[in-house]
DNA sequence: ACAAAAGTGTTAAACTTACACCCATGC
DNA sequence: GCATGGGTGTAAGTTTAACACTTTTGT
């Protein structure tokens, strides 16, 4: 027993003289990818059709330097006393009013040289929002961080090319990224090429993401919002809840559907579809009925299969 | 133009007055909990039978405080320079003699006085070795970091407990983790008691490990290893291709079965186990002999598999 | 001969996929 | 009436899961 009290005084004796400052040390940021479904307005012609959707990206203008007005994801340093977790989820909150979202860690992004202010490592995130929740909150008009506003996002596939040097294969792919902004007559494209790098090693395909080009958006962050949009196709992949996230409380089933064609790029078959999903929602009484055809049941997440 | 120059020097003139000293900044660490499989020597009384498998963990022996003499993952901080990927290739390179081995990016581990030494957060790895690639490498005896040594690992689930607190609901597990190191007549065991926390937000479970109970391990790493046996776990779920990290160039398929069931925790079925994988292996004339049984063929991965 | 492990074949059940069809609504 | 989306049924094809069986070896 008095060796253990012997350790314990050699640890306490350590850690009174260790000086942490001694060490080189960087900045840690979270940088949260908040994602959203919105609707394209219809012309008043088209009565029966159902506006069509898109997937949106909140962007933050820059009020300071560097990158001052370029757009940026939300995020912001990490302070001491919260986990980088918190750190993320009071960004979501100041930007968006709400904290009531999916938030799921993603990639770090470490390189030497991504940020012109120093050796500041990021770590981004994931997060999901529904409309009526984001409703509820305010989007921040302009406040410390700048002004906030969706963007329609697009990913696509540009060129693609293998090389071989030596024993190590390459598969490079650039992807051209843009981000569309409209609002009553204003309206904001920025676009971005990202080149995608597959290296193959040990047997595993190892992806990095490198900016090619980039208009208007700050920092390395059009690289990391092409990472964090393949990430979301495949976390899709491999469960299908998170789509939920985007829906309200009542929802439709067309309206799920709908979030997973544009998340994953692919259609789907109806029937297939639902028989899917359908352990994952209860039917209410509730209808919504929008344009010259039958109303839709809506309906509720089957919590046994959400929370189990 | 001219715009866009102003811009540019008004950049140049912030970043040249920018301090990064003047903000609070973590150490950044990387822990690797590096997974191998070894054999369980049998009696020479059972010729016939296979040695028993299993699922091994690197521990580094401190050698330094804190937390001086007990058992650590392989890990170190960050350096100027480098990304975090390869700061934890680094240590695995360290302590192991070689860094062919499958890397990937785990949790972040960043909660308040996690570390008795201050601010440090810890971004945890998961890597995999097969045994010819480390005999090829040489385990650190015991250089700076200290001795490294392999520990079977074991995690049991113990008490189960659901919680409802107003409308929060949680689900608390207690885990006891086992690591156990076995060389000629030196035995060595560490214990640790991890408890599970599954709270239900927002329609997803999010997980978090605290220690109830750790005797020998420092840090807070028995947390970090329960945590991370069951990221690998469910990689495998999602992946039989990881299962190929713990074999060599050539390998029979009751070995690759065998691993698999020590990381699942599950019994297998042979045939459909060989029918699901077969599309990943080649089989070659290769076979091995080791008892008084029938010879088994030796494969190697279908490189088109696992290269796209 | 026999125990241990290597290796193959067969079947029922479950799930996936594609397609075809009817229903309800507003103008 | 008709365009549009809401909603269901069915049948073929594929995958999974459980089990039973044959083969090869060293002592």
């Amino acid at each position: 027993m008095s060796e253990t009290k012997e350790y314990a005084n050699a640890e306490k004796d350590f850690l009174a003289g260790y000086d942490i400052n001694q060490y080189d040390r960087p900045s840690i940021a979270a940088d949260v990818a908040v994602f959203s479904i919105g609707r394209k307005l219809a012309p008043d012609a088209e009565y029966r059709k159902l506006p069509a959707k898109t997937l949106r990206l909140l962007m933050i203008r820059r009020a300071e330097q560097p990158f001052y007005g370029e757009w940026a994801l939300p995020g912001g340093f990490m302070q001491k006393g919260e986990t980088i977790q918190e750190t993320a989820r009071r960004e979501l909150k100041e930007e968006t009013g709400t904290d009531k979202a999916y938030l799921a860690l993603c990639d770090v992004f470490s390189d030497n040289g991504r940020d012109p202010r120093g050796w500041i490592i990021s770590q981004s995130f994931i997060a999901v929002l529904n409309e009526e929740d984001l409703a509820n909150g305010q989007l921040q008009a302009s406040g410390d961080a700048g002004e906030a506003a969706w963007f329609d996002i697009t990913v696509e596939k540009k060129a693609e090319q293998k090389q071989e040097q030596g024993t190590e294969i390459t598969c490079e792919t650039d992807y051209a990224l843009t981000l569309e902004h409209n609002e009553q007559g204003e309206k904001i494209i920025l676009c971005a090429v990202v080149r995608e790098q597959i290296a193959y090693r040990d047997y595993h395909e190892i992806i990095t993401y490198q900016i090619v080009e980039s208009k208007g958006i700050a920092f390395d962050h059009a690289r990391i919002i092409v990472s964090v949009f393949y990430r979301l196709r495949r976390m899709l992949d491999s469960d299908t809840r998170i789509a939920f996230d985007f829906m309200p409380e009542y929802f439709t089933l067309t309206d799920l559907q709908e979030a997973v064609e544009l998340i994953s790029g692919q259609e789907l078959i109806k029937p297939n579809f639902r028989r899917k999903i359908s352990e994952y929602v209860l039917e209410t009484d509730r209808r919504v009925q929008n344009g010259g055809h039958r109303p839709a049941k809506e309906f509720v997440r089957n919590l046994d299969r959400f929370y189990r």
